[in-house]
Parts: C-alpha cells; sequence; structure tokens
DNA sequence: ATATTTATTCTATGTTTGTAGAAAAAATTC
DNA sequence: GAATTTTTTCTACAAACATAGAATAAATAT
C-alpha cells in the first residue's frame, strides 16, 4: 500500500512533529490551509493505510507514524533506481551530481561523508 | 502536468527506444503485456499531456520523447530532496550513500566522480 | 447550563487512473 | 478483392484521490 500525494505531504508533516493532533497538523500547513475535514479524512485513510497510528486522549487524538521516514524513502529511492537507472545506484549517483547543483563546498562535505562509507567498509 | 504510474512505465520504454511504433511497444513489455488498446491509450493521454508525439506513416505512428530523460528525472529528484530533505541535496546525498549499499568499488568511482565536479567548478 | 468551538465520521462530487471492449479504418495476406 | 490483422478512437467502468459540507459528539468558555 502507498501513499498519495497529498498524504505523503501529510505524513511528512508527521515526522517533524513526532506526534501531533489535528489542530497541530492543520498548524504546519502553509497557506491556504486545506479544511480541517479534508485533513481529518486524509488522517483516517492513512490510519487504514497503516501508515499512522494514535493515541485517544478522551475525544482527540494524537497520531503518531508507524513507518520511519528513512525505511519510507528507501523504498521510494530504490524503486527509483531500479525503474529508471537500471538499478544501477552509481548512475544514478552520477546523475545526482551533476544535476543538482551543489557548490564546491556542499561537493567537498559529500566527498567526505562518502569517505566515511569507504572506511565502513 | 505529470506521468502517472503505468504511463512512467511506458515512457521509460520511449526513453529507450528513441522511437516507436506501437507494435515495438508492446514487444518491449514484459508478460503479461497489457492489452494494445491500454497502451493506445496511454499513448493518447502522454499526447495530450504533452510528453510525447509522433510522425505518421500512412495509418500508424512512430512515437517519439519530447522530454528529455534527464530533465524529467531532474525534476522528479528536486521534488524528492523539496519535499523530504528540507531542500537540502547534501541531506539527501547522505541518506543515499547510507541506505543504498554501494559495495567498495561504486563507493570509490563515487568520490571520483565527485572530484570531477569539484574541478569543474 | 448554554453557547461555541473542535474533532470525528459520513456522505458526496468531480477528477484521474488502470484497464480494456466495440467499432472504424487502413494495411496486409491469401 | 475478400478476409484478416493492426492501429486508432470512443466509450466504459471501477478504484483511487482530492476536497470538503453536514451531522454529531465531545470540550471549553462564558
Amino acid at each position: 500500500m502507498k501513499l498519495s500525494k497529498t498524504e505523503e505531504e501529510l505524513m511528512n508533516i508527521i515526522w517533524k512533529q513526532k506526534k501531533a493532533f489535528l489542530k497541530d497538523l492543520l498548524d504546519a500547513y502553509p497557506e491556504p490551509k486545506p479544511a480541517t475535514t479534508t485533513v481529518a479524512t486524509l488522517l483516517k485513510r492513512m490510519t487504514d493505510k497503516g501508515f499512522i497510528a494514535y493515541n485517544s486522549f478522551g475525544r482527540s487524538r494524537e497520531y503518531y507514524p508507524l513507518v520511519k521516514k528513512r525505511d519510507y524513502f528507501s523504498k521510494h529511492v530504490k524503486g527509483l533506481i531500479k525503474n529508471f537507472f537500471n538499478d544501477s545506484p552509481t548512475q544514478f549517483a552520477s546523475f545526482f551530481a551533476q544535476e543538482t547543483d551543489l557548490d564546491k563546498s556542499q561537493l567537498e562535505a559529500l566527498k567526505k561523508l562518502i569517505d566515511q562509507e569507504i572506511k565502513k567498509k
């Protein structure tokens, strides 16, 4: 089961807040905010899909993620790589390095990071 | 305007073939192949959306991409970065390096690549 | 306690997607 | 040239999505 675009957006807010009531989520939306009921519907669907859960406090609920952002994206990016870069992460990485115009210091930082990964191996 | 999942799949075939008739595209699908009309519908929708065009040869058409794979993905990945990594390519890169388990030689290759990018700056 | 606000569920509508049959028209085969 | 195959358009329909009003129930404010 997958999240739709708008559900993803909401999920992202929930990940950031770690846990939140409807109100907190609504607050986090930029203008023009969606209707309360729209977000409520989304929350219900996401609960049904198993991406979030909640603890009840009286009538209202504190929602929290059931899926880690990391895991979610791992799948996401791997799918992207598989579908469009012949399952080759390096091909993707190459594309990434050339396409997202990082400046020199960012590239240096990235290089350092990769060095660390190499050491881990 | 965006491509849907199945449209993306077809687009990917078109990118690979560079130009192709309906038949060629159908051939490229793995079993179980979709119905001819299904692919035809997809082609029509993608034409309407402005992602492909065609040259007519009598009755039938040779389809070709109007959008470069590179550009399409550039947008795609940038959106991903924007939405989920606070608009920070380095944060994304970090995630990428850790999550897609590249082996040592792949990481080395990647490092070399980044070095080249640095030199360009 | 009454009025008001808030959270939730139900219902609803328009749109997009995935999938494909029927029909028409052209191309190919026999 | 009649029969068959291929390509395309039209039509269709169910599922998923985006969005939100109406109704309800519970919480809070006065």
